[in-house]
DNA sequence: ATTGATAGTCAATTAAATTGACTATTTGTC
DNA sequence: GACAAATAGTCAATTTAATTGACTATCAAT
């Protein structure tokens, strides 16, 4: 089972194949999404979506997780809310603090979604088996670990 | 070696996982860029910049890596001409076509874009070893070959 | 020759993100 | 317990990026 065939894989760009290999999510996830009815999603939203899936989180760390100035986080959030997605509450802990939550609508989205990710995610392990597969995750979770050590004040 | 506490890893989106993974690059490779002087790059610029390292695009080509219209990638372009980084040529061969390539300034970003590029991926080889990185590679090419599968009008 | 497809442009609009200036609330210090 | 500093977010204006729609030029295939 010699392959001296030198592999292309060592030669395209990580960032280039990050790049498209995201997309391959995205894709998907909006699809579904749009087939449901889920169609005035904003790109980011999408991200947002995905990460209350987890439970409520402040803007605040939205804005962290997205990279983007919290003006950005804000009309965001705002367009989400308008359509339906999102709501916002006053965190009584810290009143400064806008916490936000999934509406019934925006857990439908996210559920959605979520499906869309799985079902790569299985076709993604039955073509590739486990291993590779938390190797790539292992591999990914160091180069953020990078990025984080290259600019501490982060 | 048994190791029996759950790999957070195993849990995090594989999306959230590649954005911030292709951030760990992209915040290097802009830093680098900016340190000399080359500060005047759009965002996609980078990606079209570095694709056009490997030699001569047409504009096409372009928009289909770029997934976005060709309006948005003539803009780019523009953009791209103007501050002194590409360089239009009709095609002789068929003048619809308009070849793009790098100037001499746009192939010094482009050098120092590598640069930075690698680097990172130095450091990664030097964390996570030779076998991981190739599943990694592996992995993502699948991937983005799924993306294919999905969408046969690509 | 003519039809259809491909490659790209021009103009106008919409969408997304940024900058700058501000308010409210909390935290930490003396 | 007053007061400075930091944090969390808003409002308004602007800039940047991308889209839609309508068009021209060139090439490919009958």
């Amino acid at each position: 089972m010699s392959d001296d065939t030198p592999s292309p894989l060592l030669e395209v760009a990580l960032p280039a194949l990050l790049r498209h290999a995201r997309h391959t999510y995205g894709a998907a996830m909006r699809a579904a999404l749009v087939a449901r009815g889920y169609d005035d999603i904003p790109g980011n939203g999408l991200y947002v979506i995905g990460a209350l899936a987890l439970g409520e989180a402040p803007l605040s760390q939205i804005i962290r997780e997205l990279r983007v100035s919290k003006q950005a986080a804000g009309q965001l959030v705002d367009a989400l809310v308008l359509r339906g997605y999102l709501e916002r509450q006053t965190d009584p802990d810290d009143r400064r603090r806008l916490t936000v939550t999934l509406t019934e609508r925006g857990q439908a989205a996210a559920d959605t979604q979520k499906a869309a990710r799985e079902a790569i995610d299985a076709e993604l392990l039955a073509r590739m088996g486990a291993e590779k597969l938390l190797h790539a995750r292992e591999v990914l979770a160091e180069l953020i670990e990078i990025g984080r050590d290259q600019v501490p004040a982060d």
